[in-house]
RNA sequence: GGUCCGUUCGUCUAGGGGUUAGGACGCCAGGUUUUCAUCCUGGUAACAGGGGUUCGAUUCCCCUACGGACUACCA
């Protein structure tokens, strides 16, 4: 059993998702179930729609949870502000079994000594060196602390961490790392909002939702050893750990943030959020970006780079998870999105190619182009494409004639006789009845070879009848597909440009 | 500052005491294609530095440098 647990304070960016992404598969390969928990503790943080943001973005890549919010599995519920009124229990626990105290220090006390602490260059910490002259129930006498409980005087509950231990945790990446409480902080467990922090709730969800193994960003090893001690205190069992490598910046320093997408221009979310495009909506296929995700960070140890989802499951291991992060690569996104939109069904294409061929160029265009031909069109084009959105760009000249030709082009390729050769392909190609790409290539070789012509004396200019350019696909199919009297119509324009 | 984690081509990475240090993206060149793209072939480019251990180190150990994370009544 494992658990990807996001707090709802924003969009999930492409980092979380890849949590996600490596917890899912450890748990399929594994036989294993996939939980989704909430972590909304900080109710001054909630973001409104985060929540229903993550739930889709998951549904999109393609990595369901077996048990979440809406989808209860037994161990619910599955957000923590519905699970608050539990923690409170305990955080007493631990206060009666002598792990933690109350503590009634003002956060703004404290940040005064934190404050006076940087000044001398030294560090405040609130640890057993310094919680005798702090205001809490190890300093106080028992009348005193009971005193201020019952003047409900605001406190926090704090972990009593041991003094002078190693404190010996392990991780299945990094193998065995090594702490020493004297560094360590007696954290807040419990807020004076009534609300626990993330080390204890999480902790007490963890167990109680018999969780296995906890995978997740390496921000959280410096925790370790405080979760660590934290099960031992309660006298539970700890599941195994994780900490996977951050996702860091395409160039500079540090890790990726929202900001990276803006300033690189490429998606950091998998959905549109706020101002920021999603890489469904610019156009990349869940499948690539899954794939993408799960090779930054990870291999298989063979030369494999192309995966779908239930391959990724069969191969994925968390020994072979690197160690030090990863940058991220924008490029190699595009690639993988243009390696999965060659082998994706054209019809799979067809509705959205259909939209933008609607907003690109108007209602009208769809006139006359049925689905086979919309099909026809997407085939001979996406072998350019690395998005599918790039389809109504390139297929332009199948909608809209050719109007202008560029100068230098023109120079090139444009000679003398080439007026009189288009003028006699177009009586050659009028009577044509069957005129499909066999049948017109057929005529015009016959033709090119009946007139003592090269290919290249008429190929190129044909083209730029058409396309407008010197691009695109086979001539012979572009002219099946856009039927006998538009072509000829366009080889008509084109020479009376040229006449003028 | 302190603690912890890390360091193989520009990037993602394989490898591991003796290798021509392999692959992928990118970039460059050639070929195929009447054009473009695709495709094919080839090229480019790396073991952070210094000490050990060893017959031999990129691989093991130590130090340094650099990078990263954490250091909240946020997660």
């Amino acid at each position: 059993r494992v658990r990807f647990a996001p707090s709802p304070t924003g969009g999930l960016h492409i980092g979380g998702v890849r949590t996600a992404l490596f917890n899912y598969l450890f748990a399929k390969k594994h036989g294993g179930d996939f939980i989704l928990r909430i972590e909304d503790t900080d109710q001054s943080r909630f973001i409104e729609g985060a929540e229903s943001y993550i739930e889709e973005a998951l549904k999109w890549c393609g990595i369901p949870y077996d048990e979440g919010p809406n989808k209860d599995g037994g161990y619910g519920p599955y957000r923590q502000s519905e699970r608050k009124e539990s923690y409170k229990k305990y955080a007493l626990v631990l206060v009666e079994n002598g792990h933690a105290y109350y503590a009634f220090d003002s956060s703004e006390s404290l940040d005064k000594q934190r404050i006076a602490h940087e000044e001398k260059g030294k560090t405040f910490i609130y640890n057993a060196h310094n919680r005798k002259k702090l205001s809490n129930s190890i300093s106080l006498n028992n009348e005193e602390v009971a005193n201020k409980l019952a003047d409900n005087t605001p406190y926090v509950i704090r972990f009593k961490t041991p003094e002078n231990q190693t404190i010996k945790t392990s991780d299945i990446i990094r193998g065995e790392v090594l702490f020493d409480s004297k560094v360590l902080d007696d954290k807040v467990l419990f807020k004076n909002d009534g609300m626990p922090t993330y080390h204890l709730a999480n902790v007490v969800d963890d167990h109680l939702m018999e969780i296995s193994h906890v995978i997740r960003g390496e921000e959280w090893l410096p925790s370790l050893a405080l979760h660590q001690q934290l099960y031992h205190a309660f006298g539970w069992k700890a599941p195994e750990f994780a900490h996977l490598p951050l996702i860091m910046k395409p160039i500079g320093k540090g890790k990726l943030s929202k900001r990276d997408g803006e300033t690189g221009g490429f998606p950091i979310f998998p959905l549109t959020w706020n101002e920021s495009k999603g890489y469904k909506e610019e156009g990349y296929l869940a499948e690539a970006v899954i794939n993408f995700l799960a090779l930054l960070g990870w291999n298989p140890g063979t030369e494999q780079e192309l995966f779908s989802l239930n391959e990724l499951v069969n191969a994925f291991e968390l020994e072979r998870v690197q160690k030090s992060g990863a940058r991220f690569d924008p490029e190699k996104t595009k690639w993988f999105n243009q390696q999965y939109l060659q082998t994706s069904k054209n019809e799979r294409l067809l509705s959205s190619f259909k939209l933008d061929l609607i907003s690109t160029y108007g209602k009208d265009s769809l006139i006359n182009k049925t689905d086979a031909k919309l099909l026809q069109i997407i085939g001979l084009i996406k072998e350019r494409a690395v998005f599918g959105k790039d389809l109504v760009t390139l297929a332009n000249y199948f909608f809209i004639a050719p109007v202008h030709f560029e100068e230098k082009t023109v120079q090139k390729h444009w000679k003398q006789e080439t007026l009189s050769i288009l003028e006699g392909l177009k009586e050659l190609l009028s009577p044509l009845l069957d005129f499909n790409s066999a049948s017109i290539e057929e005529e015009v070789k016959t033709y090119i070879s009946q007139r003592g012509l090269s290919f290249g004396a008429i190929m190129p200019m044909l083209r730029l009848a058409l396309v407008g350019a010197l691009s695109g696909p086979q001539v012979f199919e572009i002219m099946e597909v856009l039927e006998k009297e538009e072509c000829l119509k366009r080889i008509a324009h084109i020479q009376k440009i040229m006449e003028t």
